[in-house]
DNA sequence: ACAATAAAAGACAAAAAACTCTTTTATTAT
DNA sequence: ATAATAAAAGAGTTTTTTGTCTTTTATTGT
């Protein structure tokens, strides 16, 4: 197990994808995204429908349809995806799973997971969607194997 | 979904509350670790089980039987526990969930990344299964709800 | 208007994780 | 030796996650 679901870590490689090919205008289809990023096809669809209900990433129908982002929506913190699938509880849950977990009912790693938790949220709300781009692009960094 | 899989977090609670129940003698039997903890009782003695097996903490069966940690037990960090439960991958393995992610080959995120799990490890490798017993007989830290 | 295209939606199927129940085995006390 | 106890082991079921396939809806170019 991973940090974020499955369904969470495509989100993630299919928004970055989708920001490298359509920075500079037109869109990506699913069947591009999905070979591009290494995911099945119509699991990713799912997927993207709802970051697209959520108003995270933008979509046409149609010839010349497909997904691709705004310049707005670029700027968005990866933070948003995450929350957007996998639910905020991973900013704030407990480590060992309790329900009730406070700085007022403690488990007994409360402290040392809030920290790791709140790095984890700093990060990921300083990381932006489109901000590999130009990486992507030089072939220094990778969404695939 | 959390950083560890329910199993692992059941493990840990588990752990720790026998850590404190035996820590003067004795062993604990698992309806009252279940019981302690918030946890399915067959289930967690699989679990139990799995980490018996695994030397991590000790059994005996029959009357007056249960589970304990010896002296030498009491030490192991934590990551122990969550290795023999999660695997290995949890200190090491991409958060995009790529196969062949490495600084050679970065996803994106991976320099960031690293620095979190890297954290996590020397977190977990720092806190021991014994290290919270007094705080756990005083109230201080909680294991269930 | 019509055909082609591509996302959206719906209904499943497979696999993994979480959980339950029953039987067996080892240990202890009598 | 025997009965009681408690973990170990086995054989399931349920739920969640992951993945597939088909149909529908919206858009575009001709």
């Amino acid at each position: 197990m991973g940090v974020f679901s499955k369904t969470c870590e495509y989100a993630l490689r299919a928004v970055f994808f989708i920001a490298q090919r359509t920075a500079n205008g037109g869109r990506v289809g699913i069947k591009d995204i999905a070979g591009g990023i290494g995911s099945p096809e119509h699991f990713l669809a799912k997927i993207l429908q709802d970051l697209s209900k959520r108003g995270i990433v933008q979509s046409v129908k149609g010839p010349n349809g497909g997904f691709y982002f705004d310049k707005k929506s670029l700027e968005r913190p990866l933070a948003d995806v995450v929350e957007a699938v996998d639910g905020s509880s991973i900013f704030t849950g407990c480590g060992l799973g309790l329900e009730e977990c406070s700085a007022a009912n403690p488990c007994p790693i409360h402290d040392e997971f809030m920290e790791l938790r709140n790095q984890l949220q700093r990060m990921l709300k300083s990381i932006t969607i489109g901000q590999f781009n130009e990486e992507l692009n030089l072939g220094i960094k990778f969404l695939k194997r």
